[in-house]
DNA sequence: TATTGTTATACTCTATAACTATA
DNA sequence: TATAGTTATAGAGTATAACAATA
């Protein structure tokens, strides 16, 4: 199938573990402030800042699924707890009948006003405090190409159920 | 308590949410080959790869759960499956009969030679591929004091038991 | 026929607390 | 008394497949 070299350098190695630790880090602890302060998971946590950011406050489930969750039902999921909790409402989309716009409350804003805060603080004083300005920008510019690449080249990942073109 | 300005320059929100995005897909992805290839989760992957690099092809419970995993029960669990499948053995420590050492067996060095190239094919053609080489040092040289940061500075996550000293 | 979303279900993983045993 | 590990248990999260409704 391939015969590359079938190992990655000392530095990339380095590189990929460091990489994978520090977000673990920061995952952990930015997750534990957010259950404390909020009582919101990460996902949740995403999703409400996502629609927060929107001008309308508003996203059809499934931009909202093909940003921060894996597969549908387990937005399905999410979005109910959120409806539950009064942080969010779903109605039916008034172009699309199959689509559902997902929008933010009033509750939902504070919760997501009463919690940033301390998830910026929790960020910053993990990974931002040993960088420089310089360092932020450069760590930016390296992420950005990796982002993209990512981005465009899914590798077999998400494809929640099946998406355009496809065997 | 605070009155430091609460929110990030927008460079490093930008910079935090790249982070973010770059590491879950990269961990989407090296999970979806972990499974597929070996039927590991990436827990299970990083022990196995931790038991593997030691000399002595062993650790404590209480090394591996301070490196891989954030709770003892998780470790036990997780320990009890690879052992279920053969892929390590438990036994008491001869120094410390509270102590139990966990040594991966050759099936499981088997299975970490199965599972390893593609894995690193897999980071390496969505991490590195967009990096040169010189990208990739800076890249680590901005990841390392941060990592020592993290370190150094266990905001409060961690804490399986309770640590040294502690009120 | 394709797309959007939900439901049912099953499974993996994690964490807390209680417990045993050794130092 | 403190440390090492296990167990029981409970809960959160995720994914797959089957389903209903609209385009």
């Amino acid at each position: 199938m391939s015969d590359s070299p079938p190992s990655l350098d000392p530095v990339q190695l380095g590189t990929y573990f460091d990489l994978i630790e520090v977000t673990s880090l920061l995952r952990h602890a930015v997750e534990q402030q957010l259950r404390e302060t909020g009582d919101l998971s990460y996902v949740q946590f995403q999703l409400l800042a996502r629609l927060g950011d929107s001008p309308t406050g508003s996203h059809r489930m499934t931009d909202l699924a093909d940003g921060v969750v894996y597969s549908r039902s387990g937005l399905t999921y999410q979005a109910g707890l959120l409806e539950k909790a009064a942080l969010v409402v779903r109605a039916p989309s008034s172009d699309d009948e199959r689509s559902v716009t997902v929008t933010i409350t009033d509750a939902g804003r504070t919760l997501l006003a009463k919690v940033l805060p301390g998830h910026i603080e929790v960020v910053r004083g993990l990974l931002f405090e040993p960088l420089s300005h310089d360092d932020v920008k450069a760590l930016a510019s390296l992420l950005a190409p990796v982002r993209d690449h990512m981005r465009s080249a899914p590798p077999r990942s998400a494809a929640p159920r099946r998406r355009k073109g496809d065997a």
